[in-house]
DNA sequence: CTCCCGATAT
DNA sequence: ATATCAGGAG
């Protein structure tokens, strides 16, 4: 069980206080856009995923548009979220694969999810939780690091860090514990000049002022 | 481990 | 100029 019950108990309940209502920032009107939008968001912000989505979805809205578009069509929709080439031909083949083996419909268990082209742990835990109502633990960059911060995790392998977080953290909590460490990552404990100073855990964390 | 890559903040 | 952004594949 936990190392510090009480110390990561509180963690949760201020965390829930300051991100009561917490979501996924990526716009989306079913569970295939969801997923199209978490491949979209490797290595680049929600913002600039919810503005190319609009008109992606525009121009392509079905999992058989996307398999039958020209990938250059792909790639000049989503060029400006980066790796234009590898997200196009891994959207493609992952709406092709749905089309062929899972009846066009996006899957709802992890086993299938990672099948995906382009599809890993994080993303299908993004769709499990947001569509399916699943308890995942989403480990992204934020989720990385804060939790090596906290001394919730020793480990920088984000598959150990998932497993971690998942001892220490009720499962009712997994969904809502990965959000509200990205909302808490981008307002005060971000990358590059976290605001120890201004910080609400400060008094829970053991690297006050100091980075990893 | 390296590669993929544009947009933004510092 | 450099670091970073809801990573994943070879």
């Amino acid at each position: 069980m936990s190392r510090h019950p009480a110390r990561i108990q509180k963690i949760c309940q201020i965390l829930k206080t300051r991100y009561p209502d917490v979501k996924t920032q990526l716009n989306h009107r079913n569970a295939f856009q969801l997923l199209v939008a978490t491949i979209l968001s490797a290595q680049c912000t929600d913002r600039q995923v919810n503005a190319v989505t609009p008109n992606l979805f525009a121009q392509l809205k079905t999992p058989e548009d996307f398999a039958r578009a020209p990938i250059e069509t792909i790639e000049t929709l989503i060029h400006s979220t980066g790796f234009f080439h590898n997200k196009a031909k891994n959207i493609q083949n992952c709406a092709r694969m749905l089309m062929e083996r899972f009846d066009g419909k996006v899957p709802d268990t992890i086993d299938e999810l990672i099948q995906l082209p382009g599809v890993g742990r994080k993303t299908a835990n993004v769709v499990l939780g947001a569509v399916f109502g699943i308890p995942g633990m989403v480990v992204d960059t934020h989720v990385a690091r804060i939790s090596q911060r906290l001394g919730l995790t020793s480990s920088k392998d984000p598959v150990k860090i998932e497993s971690d977080l998942m001892d220490i953290i009720p499962k009712s909590k997994w969904n809502d514990f990965s959000l509200w460490l990205i909302y808490f990552g981008r307002a005060v404990c971000n990358a590059r000049k976290p605001d120890c100073p201004n910080c609400f855990l400060t008094h829970l964390c053991p690297y006050p002022d100091k980075r990893i």
